[in-house]
RNA sequence: GCGCCUGUAGCUCAGUCGGAUAGAGCAACCGCCUUCUAAGCGGUAGGCCGCAGGUUCGAUUCCUGCCAGGCGCGCCA
């Protein structure tokens, strides 16, 4: 935690300022004003740093002209020395243009907090369950999993940057019928058998299948149901290794592993049951024990407890939920494939069934469809055939960072197509080449700022000659950051982060052609080299802090 | 039939409480390396923001209806 000045950014004191103003003119404007205020920054230069249309938006509920409003903002805010310049411009907005010294606060900022830069308090100590994959442990990992592998593992990271304490968590079908005919399909794939028409028909079931025995050739000895079973958990543990291991590869973080199986150890599913029952929303009918969920909006009753005795999925979705709350997570995030959208229903009324807030305490992320193209033709994803692509194989296509960054860079609710050929061609056609490379390019400047003697740091700002339009336009983006990490973490939405670094790295590229850093020639190192090198470092730590969130590495050389 | 998501430039897509002339990358065309990484920069061209209404000072954004596409709607997991 930094303390209380240096979180205060020049803009947030700015619009707590016009809030001041505001208020101060309370009685003459009559009508509500707005606790918080977010200052815009223009597109057009031409209208100053930020800006605000505060005016407009009070002009009607106070009765009272905009630009009028507008001159009261402008009144209140001349005093203030780190404003060089206000205007009111078309109907009343606001326009605010930065006295040249105050901008270099945020360079000294960035450069003090360093690695930290960006971080936040938005979502200080809430405690938030990220649920995430939570695939069967019955195959690889494929490419619906994948784009949850990257985008939740950001999110993870955005949500902590803002504060929550975050617990990034798997939950692992292990338990019932498929997992008999994963162990059914590795036996005969061992025995040289057909393999059972319902089960896993992958090539990868023959490797497991050899790997089985290669290390357990004790299980060609028994026969039957038990070396079905015997073939189904050896599997479950090399699958799972598998998995854990590729996610590791790819940079994707959990803390907890929970097993599905788990749920009915200890009598927890009983106890969850109880708790349910004794809400008052579990009935039995037809021989089944049922969860009214009807009481809450969904389109029907879910089963818990078939029949026959047997646990529906909606048990172990039942009692894992009550689990996590039990555990002390406010919020339960669920990141699910659009084929399980229509979970969003029984998972609020569920919540509801418990006593909580279904709008508060259970969050459902939906993630369309990705599909991918190749030699430009759409390669068809069919699990049951084997002819899956995983996450695996679209690493070796492209590469961790291509690929994670591809997958996080779009919001989850747009169906994505992603194009191995283009990503596979190291061009700039793949933004994170054009976000890499203005980091690495940096870094090549200030090693030769190094190499040639001049030196940059906190001390050697200057921000009084830091006035060339591009330098302004770089440092007003750089300011930008902490917002744009906070608006992610709130709206779960890291792809903000990866559009916040690609206009970064524009931004950096023009300032570049624009203003040179160095010395050139035999010319003599000023006091604006410095500054200049000590801008681009600082803009260097703004991108490595973004693409951290976004777990994409920042090359120091390309 | 009901529900969720999507429809913005030739392509892939951004666009947070409604804001000023709707953006980026790629593809096309024209320029820029005798000195910091040309994986870069500048410029030109490219748009009925799916369609039709509504709300208002103002709508790509909010509301309603329609059209088109994707995905769901088990005592499966």
């Amino acid at each position: 935690m930094s303390g209380e000045q240096s979180n205060l950014s020049i803009q947030d004191e700015i619009s707590a300022a016009i809030l001041q103003v505001l208020h101060d003119a309370h009685s003459q404007l009559n009508c509500d004003i707005p606790t918080s205020l977010t200052l815009e920054r223009p597109k057009n230069r031409d209208h100053g740093d930020y800006a605000t249309s505060i005016a407009l938006a009070l002009s009607k509920p106070s009765g009272i002209a905009p630009r009028k409003i507008a001159e009261i903002i402008v009144a209140g805010l001349q005093v203030r020395n780190d404003i060089a310049a206000l205007e009111i411009a078309g109907p009343g907005f606001v326009n605010i243009t930065l006295d040249k010294s105050s901008q270099g606060g945020v360079i000294a900022n960035i450069l003090t907090a360093g690695k930290s830069f960006g971080y936040g308090n938005k979502l200080n100590g809430i405690a938030i369950n990220l649920e995430f994959i939570s695939a069967n442990p019955t195959g690889p990992l494929h490419l619906g999993h994948t784009r949850w592998a990257a985008v939740g593992d950001a999110l993870g990271r955005v949500l902590s940057a803002a504060g929550a304490k975050v617990t990034r968590e798997f939950y692992i079908n292990d338990r019932g019928v498929q997992m008999d005919k994963f162990g059914a399909s590795l036996q005969s794939a061992a025995l040289g058998e057909p393999r059972p028409e319902d089960g896993y028909h992958g090539a990868y079931i023959d490797d497991l299948s050899k790997e089985i025995v290669a290390s357990n050739p004790a299980v060609l000895k028994l026969s039957g149901e038990e070396q079905t079973f015997a073939f189904r958990d050896i599997g479950y543990k090399l699958q799972l290794a598998q998995q854990q291991s590729v996610l590791d590869k790819f940079g994707t973080r959990f803390d907890v592993w929970f097993s599905e199986k788990s749920l009915y150890d200890n009598g927890f599913f009983m106890h969850c049951q109880e708790v349910l029952k004794s809400k008052g929303h579990v009935f039995e009918d037809g021989g089944a024990i049922w969860l009214r969920t009807t009481d809450f909006g969904d389109d029907k009753d879910r089963v818990m407890v078939k029949s026959d005795g047997s646990m529906a999925y909606f048990a172990s979705d039942s009692a894992y939920y009550i689990s996590k709350r039990e555990r002390g997570f406010e919020i339960c995030i669920y990141m699910l494939g659009a084929d399980h959208h229509g979970y969003t229903g029984r998972l609020k009324a569920l919540a509801a069934c418990n006593g909580d807030d279904p709008e508060y305490n259970v969050e459902i992320l939906i993630g369309q469809m990705v599909k991918i193209m190749e030699g430009g033709e759409e390669v068809k994803l069919s699990k049951r055939a084997g002819t899956i692509i995983t996450l695996e194989e679209l690493v070796e296509k492209v590469g961790v960072d291509a690929a994670r960054y591809t997958l996080i860079r779009y919001p989850v609710d747009t169906p994505m197509v992603m194009d191995v050929d283009i990503l596979r061609s190291r061009t700039n056609e793949n933004p994170v080449y054009y976000v890499q490379y203005a980091h690495a390019r940096i870094c090549a400047v200030l090693r030769n700022a190094t190499d040639i003697g001049i030196k940059y740091g906190a001390d050697l700002i200057h921000p009084e000659l830091l006035v060339h339009e591009r330098e302004r336009e770089l440092i007003g983006a750089l300011g930008e950051f902490p917002r744009v990490v906070a608006g992610a973490a709130e709206l779960r939405e890291p792809h903000r982060v990866a559009r916040y670094v690609e206009e970064l790295a524009g931004v950096y590229h023009r300032f570049y052609a624009d203003c040179r850093v160095l010395p050139l020639g035999d010319e003599t190192p000023s006091e604006l080299h410095s500054a200049r090198a000590t801008l681009c470092s600082a803009t260097a730590q703004v991108i490595a802090n973004g693409l951290d969130l976004l777990g994409v590495s920042a090359p120091e050389k390309m």
